[in-house]
DNA sequence: CGACATATTGATATCCATCAAACCGGGTGG
DNA sequence: CCACCCGGTTTGATGGATATCAATATGTCG
């Protein structure tokens, strides 16, 4: 059910490329990159969106505060995912490093001026928002809808699928990051995985908890119930 | 917290009216009305997206089925309101009239043909998206961190504002959309509402119960918590 | 008026949050 | 090298919010 928001997103900085805004006249402030260490902050809420960022490795969680201290993730940004692109000229998340993370990055500015006569960059811009929404909406129904374990099969069968590279998946992010992008708390997440793990769905590689083996995809793809 | 979607909405079929795509040759075929009873469905979940619509006069809801019979709404959909626009060409929700509902339409067709030469176009379709998006962004919050009554004050909030016509909120929807909105149960729904009208927030108008009056608005904007 | 859908209200069950404790791995400093 | 601590994770016990089941009330439409 979830949306592979990596493909069409790789397309935007190649065919940005492609327009020679990228490393042309002026390398450095057109396409440039930038390293975060974990846990340190990209962006903040409500501030001037003044670039749009790929990630090149590591990972990205993008999140709200409410004023009570509880905490959204909206989502995960792994390599080859754009974030940071929004339509008012402000960020609505904040965008923090979960792990240490390299980035490329684009003024924005310069996506305006481009965009302005060419219809692909439109097009490209108006199919990476929609892939957002997209999967904004199948998160939605994950949200309304769905039991705990339900919710972690779902998250679970996501990253199986984004992280292809390799049999275990290795996940950057920790218990209470998926929690708080389930609308969980942090014991439920560790149930329902250590019930997955004794009913023979998954196993765990090495000494820590993040290293995570899919042994039976056709249960954990019956849990993620589709529409 | 919820978006007004109506307002950058209603722009885009002004915009095109003025591009002369509207009733120029064809009124027919480029921009023609419709009428749904209560209850029909407009279109269906991956059905082709032929047309993109403009709510006149009515209500509609857009939902989607899980395979076992829960149903999520994505959204309500007012007069002045977009709904059906779609990027890859299928619908990823289905909508339905929930009362007698009168809409515009325009093909889909169209809109590409002009936008491919104009930024106006481009600019339109994707504020447009990145308005579903926010408020999809802003419903995922209400689901992952908000109680019963939290998110009822929050629905009401919402239809205050996007009604704001009379000082009546005369909802279209029946408890049971208002649920299926919100991930709550049609009982769960019912007892916040009566809470509200016990603690003298809201009373009711009339023999219906879908005729509200706001009687305090700071304290229903205090439980519809902001980030 | 009667039948049916919709809404409210009540009683109970269930899932998940909360509170609490133990566990583990990694780092630090003696 | 080991003792200690510390953040992250797991596991257990309990309570609470909401779902579920059931009954009643209210409204609508024939």
């Amino acid at each position: 059910m979830f949306v592979s928001i990596t493909t069409d997103h790789r397309s935007l900085i190649n065919s940005l490329s492609e327009l020679g805004i990228s490393s042309g006249s002026n390398p450095i402030v057109s396409l440039s990159e930038f390293t975060y260490k974990k846990g340190k902050t990209i962006y903040i809420e409500s501030e001037p969106a003044e670039y749009v960022y790929q990630v090149r490795k590591g990972a990205v969680r993008t999140c709200k505060l409410l004023s009570d201290g509880r905490r959204q993730i909206g989502a995960f940004h792994l390599p080859g995912d754009i974030f940071g692109l929004e339509n008012g000229g402000v960020h609505r998340f904040r965008a923090e490093a979960i792990i240490q993370t390299a980035v490329r990055l684009i003024r924005r500015q310069h996506l305006e001026t481009v965009a302005e006569n060419d219809a692909v960059v439109w097009r490209t811009l108006l199919s990476l928002t929609t892939n957002n929404l997209q999967h904004a909406e199948d998160h939605m129904l994950l949200l309304e809808r769905k039991t705990a374990l339900e919710r972690v099969a779902a998250f679970l069968h996501e990253m199986d699928e984004r992280l292809t590279a390799a049999d275990v998946i290795s996940l950057p992010m920790s218990r209470r990051d998926i929690a708080d992008y389930l609308g969980l708390t942090v014991e439920t997440v560790s149930r329902a995985v250590s019930q997955l793990h004794t009913d023979g769905v998954l196993d765990f590689i090495g000494n820590t908890q993040r290293e995570i083996v899919i042994l039976d995809r056709q249960r954990l793809a019956s849990l993620d119930l589709q529409s």
